[in-house]
DNA sequence: AATGAATGAGGTTTCATTCAT
DNA sequence: CATGAATGAAACCTCATTCAT
């Protein structure tokens, strides 16, 4: 399946099966509900895509491939301080976990398992690229004096992943325990947004610099 | 199923579910998995647990009595500072978690749903019960001025909850991204035990307080 | 199983087995059903019986016993006329099923089947008792010249028995078409009776009889 | 399961669990009987009905409609007395029966319990349209003059029933009573379809008018 | 290119029964 | 004598996939 490639009813099941996998998971979504809402013939699942399996494979084709475009360019466009340069890079990676929710809890629910699918491999390229791209800018602060020397990027990232992803994930959690039942999903969105912002660079900021 | 009143037989069952779950999911075990595991008869799952959703919701009970059960204790002992209670605080559930490693994976996996299930009232329950010990402590600290006046909870939490398990779910990639493959199992553990303490005492610290 | 040997555990097994099997038929009605409603361990019914088959067959012993005793004494005591000793075999015969409803209902699922096994075997002895015993009359009554010499007894008892069968099993639609919802279980029970016993005694005697 | 839109491979599998249902019940047949008997795979049971409780239902449908199609036609169509309508009602009942034995086994078995299920519906509507049909014949032969001013239709349609059902339902014993073991199924059924011709209009006579 | 029909495999659960005590 | 624990067999159903058209 080459990426980019897909017509509108691949697309239509695309859709439905993300949604679907990110509520049941991947085994608690059968091809027939695929089907049903994605409005599509059963048969055609198996004949665009070949199964089941290869179905998500193509869905992680899909996705990283439209997650992954722009970092290169933010970072090669900003000639700022490297903390601005972080900056930047959170809110992209906020804004498209939080545009991309579905996937987002695909990805948390499959990635738990280090078998060595196809998939596995799309989440560790998706990672070892975030990973290179902030490593150079950190190294860039390091080398220009500003961050500290010793610096545990994997788990700076660990956190960043998680407490974005958990967030995601946990979001009724979240949203019943700050009392924030009122606000429309939206709103919730914006709210949600805003204090991953605040929160993440203030936790990048104390872990990479001396500054309080 | 009355918690704390399982047999043996049931405890074999229980743990080959855990780490079944933990490893492929509720959906993606078969029942015939885990009596296969658990070495023992196919029909004794049903007989002693009713269902895969009960047998389910029965480890949750289980094990959710056994993490919730310290907690207390560790807050009224110390008498010491509010920052040295929320350090052993978070030392107390790191270890947890790696402990329990299958049962986070899992739990990660299943909290993803806002169903009303059994199975979420129980997490519901856990989160609240973490964040009302904690929201005292940070409260006391408040009060004795040692701690900032604007805090949220929710959100710090959920960076320590999304660090940790995270860090557990996907220990695979970050020990690849480290190169700490020639680590023992255990040693690597011990690594990641101690990088957590420290990284998310120093979250905490510089979040509460205004020292660097 | 010899009859007439039941301890009290083994007659709290029967009388749950009846009332369930008359409701639900034999093979809708499980074992464990039963030993719940006899509030009775489940492995006794093994235990006492040998198998749920068994139970069948040494609830139909012990039934049979019951219902076939008295009728020859009615015959032989009343030296009134064919025709009144008919009437009271009847009225005698509708009364039974009356009291025992649930027993009837399992002996019309039951004698669907024309199998060998023993519970049919035992059906058989009773409706060919049964005969025998109606016959000795009609055939006093043909003698003395009081009953047509062409008679079918088999089908007037197969008139008998499918009307007073189908009345009990199909109560409930006869109390719905008949608009008496408003009796209460006994009264409904005592208007069926008579009904019974007038309509039945006309067909016999109409049958039998030159009279009109 | 819209009725008379049943593809071949449906009225197999209907066939089949007609059978299978009459002999040994519904609970006493596995949908592996079935598909086996119909030669057809397991599957297909559920794929084209859903669930066996479904495929009873569309059982009943089915065949409910194919018999409550000429009773109308045969009342209004003949322009003669009213028990000679009577008459040729009994013997098109009679013929139905003896026709769908099975089904009618069936029926004999299902009508005993007062559920609500879509099947007892059925049974019971087509009970209420059999008796509505009897009723205005007989209302008009009591408006002719004809038939007796009290008649209880309900018992007397029971008593039809109850016979004819009875007759099938243990047409095994009947042929053992009454020494008929020697003729053909096919000659018994003939033998059996004259007696309760004769024997039914007899009683119908004799309940509606005052003749002998 | 697209699909309705069909199916083999495997899912979970319930069953009647037995066994050790 | 009685029973809680255990089990093999079979129940019904759903699954992902394929095939003929």
């Amino acid at each position: 399946m080459e990426t980019g490639k897909m017509n509108e009813k691949q697309i239509q099941i695309v859709d439905a099966a993300e949604h679907l996998f990110a509520e049941k998971g991947f085994h608690g979504t059968s091809v027939r509900d695929i089907a049903e809402k994605a409005q599509v013939n059963l048969a055609m699942i198996s004949y665009y895509f070949g199964s089941k399996d290869q179905l998500l494979e193509a869905m992680f084709e899909y996705k990283s491939n439209l997650m992954a475009t722009q970092l290169e360019v933010l970072v090669h466009q900003s000639n700022s301080e490297p903390l601005e340069i972080i900056y930047s890079l959170i809110e992209h990676y906020i804004d498209k976990v939080l545009q991309q929710q579905p996937f987002h809890k695909i990805m948390v629910r499959e990635q738990v398992v280090p078998s060595t699918s196809r998939v596995q491999e799309l989440i560790l390229g998706m990672r070892k690229r975030n990973l290179e791209i902030i490593h150079r800018v950190v190294t860039k602060g390091q080398v220009e004096g500003r961050f500290k020397k010793e610096i545990d990027f994997p788990l700076l990232m660990t956190t960043m992943f998680g407490a974005v992803n958990n967030m995601v994930t946990t979001q009724y959690y979240y949203r019943a325990l700050s009392n924030l039942e009122h606000l429309s999903d939206e709103e919730f969105k914006q709210v949600i947004r805003e204090k991953l912002y605040k929160h993440l660079k203030e936790i990048f900021k104390s872990t990479l610099t001396n500054e309080a």
